[in-house]
Formats: C-alpha cells, sequence, structure tokens
DNA sequence: ATGGATGTAATAATTATGATTACATCAAAC
DNA sequence: GTTTGATGTAATCATAATTATTACATCCAT
C-alpha cells in the first residue's frame, strides 16, 4: 500500500550531492553512510537517475556524482519518475482478472481507468509544484539553525 | 511502487452490492466470482467496509452485504481509507534509519514530511471529490449500452 | 600499472500480498 | 432445535516485491 524508499533515498541522494559538493567527493559509499541504505541500492538508483539525466556519475579515482541540470529545473516527479519501474508506471494496482461474464467484472477497467489516472495526475501534479531546490534550501537553513 | 488491489477490490464490492442487489443475494461467493479474487480476501474486505461504516455484513443464511450509507455519500477516499493498514496511512515510505550524525541525515524528515504530506493530500482530495454513486452510475450506462 | 570508483549479476533475506484450507460462529427458516 | 448457508478468522502456503549482500568486471585519473 505504500511507494517504494527509493523515490525519499533519491531525494536525500541529490540533496547530499549539492549539500556537500564543496567538502567532500560524494560516491556511493559516502550516501551509503548518510542514508544507512547499502551501497549498492545506493550505485542502482545513481543508474536510474544518470538514465533520466538529473546527475552525472563518474568512475574511477575521484569519481563519484555531480547534479547535471541546475536544482531549481529538477522537480520531484522527475525524481518520482526516474526511480520507478518501466512497467508499472500504474499508481493503482488493479485486481488482474475481473470476470468479463459478469456486467460489472466486464466494466470495471473501463468506468475507473480514467479517475484512478485523475487521481494519479494529481499525486504527480503536487510533484510537479515542488523542487529538490527547495529541500536543498530547506536542509541548509535547518543546518544553519542547528549550528549556532 | 503500487497500492494495494484491496482498493479496486472493495471499489468492485460496492458497485455490485448497489448494481445487483435486487437481482441476487450478494454474499462473498458471488463477488469472488464476480472479481476472480479468493472469497476469504472478499471477506475480509467486508470487514474492513463495515469496521468503516459503508456496509452492513449479516450472517447466516440468507446473510450477505448491503450499503450501510447511500452511494452518493461515499467518497473514494472513505473506501481507500477503509482498505488501508492502520499503521503506515503514509503513501510514501521513508528509508527506515538517515544517519543522525549526517546533516543532511538528519534533516531529512523535517524537510521532507510536510512536503510528502502535500502530495498525499493532493491525492486524497481527488479521491474525495469521487463517490462509489459516480462509478456505478457510469457501470449501470455501460451495461445498457451493451445490451442493444 | 594501480587505486578507487561505478556497473551489474547472482543470490539471499525480509516483507508484503494474496490464495487456500479448515473450522468456529452465527442467523434464518423450516 | 436442527439444518442450511452465510460470515469470521486463524493458520499456512505461494508468490511477488523490496532491500541487502557478495563478488567481481569495468572503467578512469593519477
Amino acid at each position: 500500500m505504500q511507494i517504494s524508499s527509493r523515490f525519499t533515498i533519491a531525494i536525500h541522494v541529490l540533496t547530499c550531492i549539492e549539500v556537500f559538493k564543496d567538502e567532500y567527493l560524494i560516491n556511493s559509499e559516502f550516501i551509503s553512510g548518510s542514508t544507512n541504505v547499502n551501497p549498492v541500492i545506493i550505485r542502482k538508483i545513481f543508474g536510474q537517475l544518470k538514465v533520466a539525466g538529473l546527475i552525472d556519475v563518474q568512475r574511477g579515482g575521484n569519481g563519484g556524482v555531480t547534479l547535471k541540470k541546475p536544482a531549481d529545473k529538477i522537480t520531484l516527479y522527475d525524481i518520482y519518475n526516474a526511480v520507478g519501474s518501466k512497467e508499472a508506471k500504474e499508481l493503482f494496482r488493479f485486481h488482474e482478472n475481473p470476470n468479463a461474464n459478469c456486467p460489472v467484472g466486464k466494466n470495471m477497467h473501463i468506468v475507473m481507468d480514467k479517475r484512478l489516472k485523475s487521481v494519479q495526475e494529481a499525486m504527480e501534479k503536487e510533484l510537479r509544484s515542488m523542487t529538490i531546490a527547495d529541500v536543498i534550501k530547506d536542509t541548509k537553513k535547518q543546518i544553519k539553525l542547528q549550528s549556532k
């Protein structure tokens, strides 16, 4: 009944990149330490964010990751979309074989698909209204507050 | 990454109740036939819909289920809420132990919780805008169309 | 070359979901 | 009050999804 933590992990990844870019080399080990998530999982998420054009990933010594786009051009929807699977773009799972011989079973998809889509779109619209720059800004504000 | 099919099953259940109430006795076997979902699962969903005050369930011979509220007073959100687990009211799962010693890890929840909540609320608002009566109406319309 | 990073396959562990079996419980009707 | 037919629910299994882990190939800056 929930959306995978890969999404919040990815947000954490991008936030770390920007917040620490001048202090540290940011790689999967580093982020594994900050998130408490296995470095292989982090590297898989790197891969998805890279395919989506959100980060650059560099192999080899002094490798690591950097943002590919300005933070205020990366919406939470971009991230959500990046870490989702290619199949299952649908937010709502449907019971698989409603009975086509039953008048109700036959029409469930016809009647519900558009409605479920509108719900998903409402969610995605809200995700599009926020950027990772907002998240980074708030995080920096918090850090400053706590350093006093 | 998806919301459990219990939600669409529950919609299917309520739709059957209204569409067939004058023709058949509607019980877990009947709905199992229409949904292609195991009758025990259907009975569990009965239980959740009952707790939420959406249906009455009658045991014994000639038992079965009926709506407890007018269909136009039951929103899709009521149904979504009814079949969700008491824990995990959150739409988004969070990676469990962000490192509290890391400035970013420490602040992830503080910064993100409100944002994830607003996304969830956008989704729930859309769910609240639709009632099971709408779904039933469209279903009946389809059935009529197909009977010609 | 080599040291340090990603990329990724393979596998395991854990959790979530749904199906199934079995039976207790209950209510209506005869 | 017995029978019939329904829900309630515990227990178990099967399957799928998610995350963790190991191991190693690959790549790149130095």
